[in-house]
DNA sequence: TATTGTTATACTCTATAACTATA
DNA sequence: TATAGTTATAGAGTATAACAATA
């Protein structure tokens, strides 16, 4: 039988929700063997990249709001996977260090995840995949910058 | 300043989750002058082009469960937006039909969805757009077939 | 005054169990 | 007994306002 969303396919932005609604599925189960969820991957792997990073900084990176990230962070450190420390200069903030556990579970969940990647994008050449990423980017761009102003689109 | 999410990046799935947050925003704020959720768009869209669907198979082809299409059904038919008529032969059933308020709201709100799809894909040729969308179906295939079954990934 | 992190809160989206009415 | 639609509910994910501590 015929697709039934065969219109709404016509839609990259309803190809996008479809394939991704999946893949966040997907992500999910992978990360869920090492006590993580998406957002506490993301999280980990910034402040492995950048120690001493600011909780606002990552709220940033991540797109996330900051009192969203609370949680988030609590998280990492009731598990030990994380340590703050209160920066002397200004007392307000926190700075961020992944402890050796926190380190040793980026790796082997980054590790997975990038053999879920490879599992997802099967059928694609690297060339084709360099190509999907690039255009998400373009698209990240272009939408991020609708958002940005009063877009025309929301005044009927 | 370089990207703080440099490494995370390197993963199409984290590329995948960044952009398509973006884009169902600009959606949104799209389908907000016409009263329609992204979800209430996507019903309307199949019951018109598939009169007399019944729920269960509209909630199989948009993926969603069957609860949760409850209040998609319930806010078009509150809106006059669509119809539904017993089944005489199955009196479970419900058959689904637009009204032609609807037929309307749906060719405008698509109409809009095809500029917003064009302002996000801008930057891209035709044929970028259609690899694009090749690679997005082939990786909504991927993931589905890995949450089908017991996918080994979840296990360390 | 402005900013960091926090609390409280609410809204959307999604997922499951259990009910009803039909078959 | 099985299925269609429904109800109730709970869990994520996300968004805003307001607060305390600090600058």
């Amino acid at each position: 039988m015929a697709r039934l969303d065969g219109t709404l396919r016509e839609l990259t932005v309803y190809r996008m929700r479809r394939a991704t609604s999946d893949v966040l599925s997907v992500v999910k189960d992978a990360l869920e063997p090492f006590g993580l969820r998406r957002q506490t991957f993301s999280a980990l792997s910034v402040i492995c990249d950048h120690p001493g990073i600011r909780q606002s900084q990552l709220a940033d990176t991540l797109a996330i709001e900051r009192p969203n990230l609370v949680q988030v962070i609590g998280d990492l450190e009731n598990r030990g996977l994380l340590m703050r420390e209160q920066v002397p200069e200004d007392r307000r903030m926190y700075s961020l260090h992944v402890t050796n556990a926190g380190a040793i579970t980026y790796r082997q969940a980054m590790r997975t995840l990038r053999k879920v990647d490879k599992t997802l994008t099967a059928g694609l050449t690297s060339d084709e995949v360099a190509a999907l990423n690039r255009a998400l980017h373009l698209i990240e761009l272009n939408a991020a910058g609708e958002t940005a102003d009063g877009s025309q689109l929301s005044r009927s």
